[in-house]
DNA sequence: CACATATCAGCGTAACTGACATCG
DNA sequence: CCGATGTCAGTTACGCTGATATGT
């Protein structure tokens, strides 16, 4: 006993029953996943473009602030943005004056990334939307249950991505 | 005192503290989400494609049982499918004879989408393959815990989402 | 020679927008 | 004339895959 409206009782005539999402669908929880996360994303996206930032930018400068001054390719698997889309996002931060990029005098395949004081300055600034926007998105929620929402989902995180082994060169994570 | 390696301690030479998410990220709530989305939707895609199917192909078919024959725009506001986007999907299953798509007598605007047979018996199979899916996505966690995330999702989701009302027509659910 | 780095060019999918003809 | 419906064309972002030139 549960879902079953078969071919019967049908709705042809148009407005009525419209617009309620199916039983099956309304508590999966790879739909529910997909759906929270695209509200994340467009909170994440609108708070930063506050800044004239994007998610890929606040995690480069976090990940310089935090490890210091990097070749791209460390970067790249330290964000999990990949080597190509990574030179963009360093083109962007650099033409603004944020990080800047060297060639790497010990290694001359290398380029030295590195911020630069308004980089800093920045990132201070990108820190505070982002805890703004995790608020925003959490909001409905108290704090014991927010800490086991992470809690929850990093456990599934961790069980899907084993601190994953890369075939090719580049990092999926 | 938290995160503050600061400029300090480089790794210019390269290899050695690499492939490290940084501590801001890592448990950030919304990349949290983003991440643990995205392996669930390849699990999804995974799984569906063992029937040559794709989740919108599943939400369709569901929607259909649950409510009956629709008209194409009942169908894409009750699955957060766009009115655009839906035709392909309709053609498709159109075309594996899983759906019909026929006139609406009574509104000759309309499409009358009902499901086949085989529609129904391929439903039942893809029924079983996003049940299974779903228990391998939550694979990590305690039935009570599977609960509670799912609880937590929904009410980030409502309190996002409030039963959203669509300015141009479409419904971005 | 095998490997890493930076870069570029391109692909597939998904969400989304706009326009348009048809019909109520 | 307004609004809904089905359809098509096109945009943007993102994840991901080569391939290539250079250097270790």
């Amino acid at each position: 006993m549960s879902t079953d409206t078969g071919t019967g009782t049908a709705d042809t005539t148009g407005t009525r029953d419209d617009r309620a999402t199916p039983a099956r669908l309304r508590s999966l929880p790879s739909r529910l996943l997909t759906k929270t996360a695209m509200h994340a994303d467009r909170l994440a996206n609108q708070g930063l473009a506050r800044a004239d930032a994007r998610k890929w930018h606040y995690a480069v400068l976090a990940t310089l602030q935090e490890f210091g001054p990097a070749s791209q390719a460390a970067l790249s698997r330290r964000t999990g943005i990949y080597r190509s889309d990574l030179v963009a996002v360093v083109n962007e931060l650099a033409g603004r004056g944020l990080i800047e990029r060297a060639p790497d005098p010990a290694d001359r395949r290398r380029n030295v990334v590195s911020m630069t004081p308004r980089g800093r300055r920045y990132l201070r600034r990108l820190d505070e939307l982002v805890a703004t926007i995790q608020d925003d998105l959490l909001a409905p929620l108290t704090q014991p249950e927010r800490d086991q929402l992470v809690r929850l989902l990093t456990r599934l995180l961790d069980h899907h991505a084993p601190t994953a082994p890369h075939p090719t060169g580049d990092q999926p994570a």
